[in-house]
DNA sequence: TGGAATGTTGGAAC
DNA sequence: CGTTCCAACATTCC
């Protein structure tokens, strides 16, 4: 369930209870007070990253499917809902297995829409800002920055990094500008790849690197490794995948600044 | 069939 | 005090 396009698409499908008012809302989430919602009009539905948001006048609710997540639309399953919330004619939206938050109802002060890499308002230059900010970065870890690329996960890192031929323990200060709005580009791309065949039931079948065993360009054998900060999954080629390195310091000795820096010589 | 996994949080440990 | 590590959460798939 959890990537952003995901999250676009529960969005839709959830679409028509917008203007719709409540009925009764129950569920074993300890973050909600239930009897609150009754009465009150979906204000609107909207998504951020990872993060679908159902706002209401006095408040919204923040749900978060984290790995195992999962929703039913006018339907149940057989395990108690997390959240669920009932509409006129049976009508229902539930939640299962899943991170509920209460937030305070103003969306706009608490999100910046420019950093969801599925909005409207997506920001690539804002991406790119915080890319250069963060030289020491793996690119591993970046392209999983709910800050720089919100929606981003494990399957976007994997396929990303391989379609512009990354290694994944490359480090940002060593990639050059090009290959930086590349990765940022190519992020962007592939959220709608991603959204596009997801919603046709091809998703899987699309992966060239996640969860494959070969090449497909080079017909070598993957690299598997729990690499990065969060040890997370990475499929990668070391033939097709280039690492940047940064450069190695030079003894103390030898080094200068780079002749732009010095202090020019007291005349 | 047990272990790992599309993810995040919060608290312990250092 | 900042950084890092790890458990917890709970479901599905191979």
């Amino acid at each position: 369930m959890p990537e952003g396009p995901s999250i676009v698409i529960l969005r839709e499908e959830a679409a028509g209870f917008v203007g719709r008012t409540i009925e009764h809302a129950s569920g074993n989430s300890k973050a909600v007070d239930f009897a609150a919602l009754a009465g009150q009009p979906v204000v609107a539905l909207r998504s951020w990253g990872k993060h679908f948001l159902i706002q209401l006048p006095d408040l919204a609710l923040r749900i978060h499917l984290m790995m195992f997540g999962s929703y039913r639309i006018n339907e149940r399953k057989e395990t108690a809902p997390r959240l669920s919330i009932g509409f006129t004619d049976g009508e229902e939206l539930n939640f299962y297995a899943c991170s509920v938050k209460t937030l305070p109802p103003d969306l706009d002060a608490q999100y910046d829409w420019r950093v969801d890499l599925m909005s409207d308002q997506w920001d690539p230059e804002l991406a790119l800002q915080k890319l250069r900010a963060a030289p020491d970065m793996l690119v591993c870890d970046a392209v999983l920055s709910q800050d720089i690329f919100a929606g981003a996960g494990n399957i976007f890192k994997n396929e990303v990094l391989f379609r512009i031929r990354v290694h994944p323990l490359s480090t940002l200060g060593a990639l050059p500008e090009d290959k930086l709005r590349e990765l940022v580009h190519e992020m962007r791309v592939y959220a709608f790849d991603f959204l596009r065949w997801k919603k046709a039931y091809v998703l899987r079948q699309h992966w060239e690197a996640h969860t494959r065993q070969i090449c497909p360009r080079c017909l070598i054998p993957f690299h598997r490794a729990h690499l990065g900060r969060t040890h997370r999954r990475s499929f990668y080629c070391i033939q097709c995948q280039r690492l940047y390195e940064p450069a190695p310091l030079t003894p103390t000795r030898s080094r200068s600044r780079p002749r732009s820096q010095r202090t020019p010589p007291a005349s």
